[in-house]
DNA sequence: GGTCGGTGAATGAGGCCTCACTCACATTCC
DNA sequence: GGAATGTGAGTGAGGCCTCATTCACCGACC
């Protein structure tokens, strides 16, 4: 990593701390300058805009995901299976840096007016994929057929949804246990269901 | 109604619009009052800061739900069926008033420094009563045992992915048609799983 | 090895603009 | 005619971004 991408990272992360505990419109730039320890004017030789950094975090995390994704696309396993690893690592990510999991499920929507890239690509891409893997397993026999776009979706919104009600969580390791037993917990739920077998 | 009610209610379904379409922080208040047809300082005759306009929002919203939510748990049918009673209902409004829809999806953490007490109702209120209902069809054997808190948290979090899923679909027809059938969907989704029944 | 000029990263005060909110006055209502 | 309601230009606080300047570093040259 060279010395200009070092620093772009760390004004990404202290922008991230500063997100996640503010809110991306009362995160000033001020702010993500003392957080990175640098002058206000160093951020604009790194980014453009307030926006762009915004972008810049969904990019590195919705990138880090279609790389697993693809990864994981080629191997011969169920497809449950598939999604399974999927959420764990997504989980597992979060709870380590569940900062990034904020700034994720809260500044999904942040700037509507000029809809950013990276957001969009992590908005519909990732449930997208998730769509593509539920239709693979309906054709080849695993799952029912249903309507993969409402599952797909519906299962993202409910990852998104226990990642941040673990977040709200103020208790340190309650909220690990939350996230560590997330993934297994929704695969069970959409795979058996909530009704009792009988 | 007294007419000091009416006059508020047509700032707050003004506001709403403007809210829908630009988001809370692009909603100015020039906005808002011009889509109201009034003038600005009319709208401080009504509300004390822009704040309490989308706290004022969601707790519309949020009474309507629970006066149907405690409606519903007097009767004397299935839980599952109260549940499906409940989305349905939900999914019907958002049909009726895409806007409110918009901004309950995308508003929700909006002011985070100082949260405001009709959103956080929302935000916990709504998951917590579903999460009650299925202690209660755990109870009676009508669901399996389960982790409510994750399963209540998923299904709400299922619920507002497909609104803001339904939401973004620019075809006004199959904005309805995934809206019309994303309770069933949904509740099937969750009773029966994914899994082949074999 | 000491001097010197070139380079570009870093700085942060302030320009400029946006927007929430106010208030002195106008209008309407009863 | 007095109370209630409406008005919208004005105010000032606050925040994004700029840019003239600084300065640490480095290679060149004597």
């Amino acid at each position: 990593m060279t010395k200009r991408e070092n620093k772009r990272e760390e004004i990404r992360k202290a922008a991230v701390e500063v997100i996640a505990t503010h809110g991306y419109y009362a995160a000033t730039t001020d702010k993500m300058a003392q957080a990175a320890g640098v002058a206000v004017g160093t951020i604009y030789n790194y980014f453009s805009n307030k926006e762009e950094i915004l972008e810049y975090i969904f990019r590195v995390e919705v990138e880090k995901r279609f790389r697993y994704y693809d990864a994981l696309s080629n191997q011969k396993i169920p497809v449950l299976e598939k999604l399974r690893l999927l959420l764990t690592r997504h989980f597992d990510e979060i709870q380590q840096e569940p900062a990034v999991g904020q700034v994720m499920v809260r500044e999904r929507y942040a700037p509507l007016d000029r809809q950013l890239s990276g957001i969009q690509e992590f908005i519909q891409g990732v449930p997208t994929r998730i769509q593509k893997l539920l239709d693979e397993a309906v054709k080849n026999g695993e799952i029912r057929p249903c309507d993969t776009l409402i599952a797909a979706t519906a299962l993202w919104g409910s990852v998104e949804a226990v990642v941040s009600r673990a977040l709200t969580e103020s208790d340190d390791d309650k909220q690990k246990a939350i996230l560590a037993k997330a993934a297994d917990s929704l695969i069970e739920l959409y795979c058996r269901g909530l009704k009792k077998t009988d």
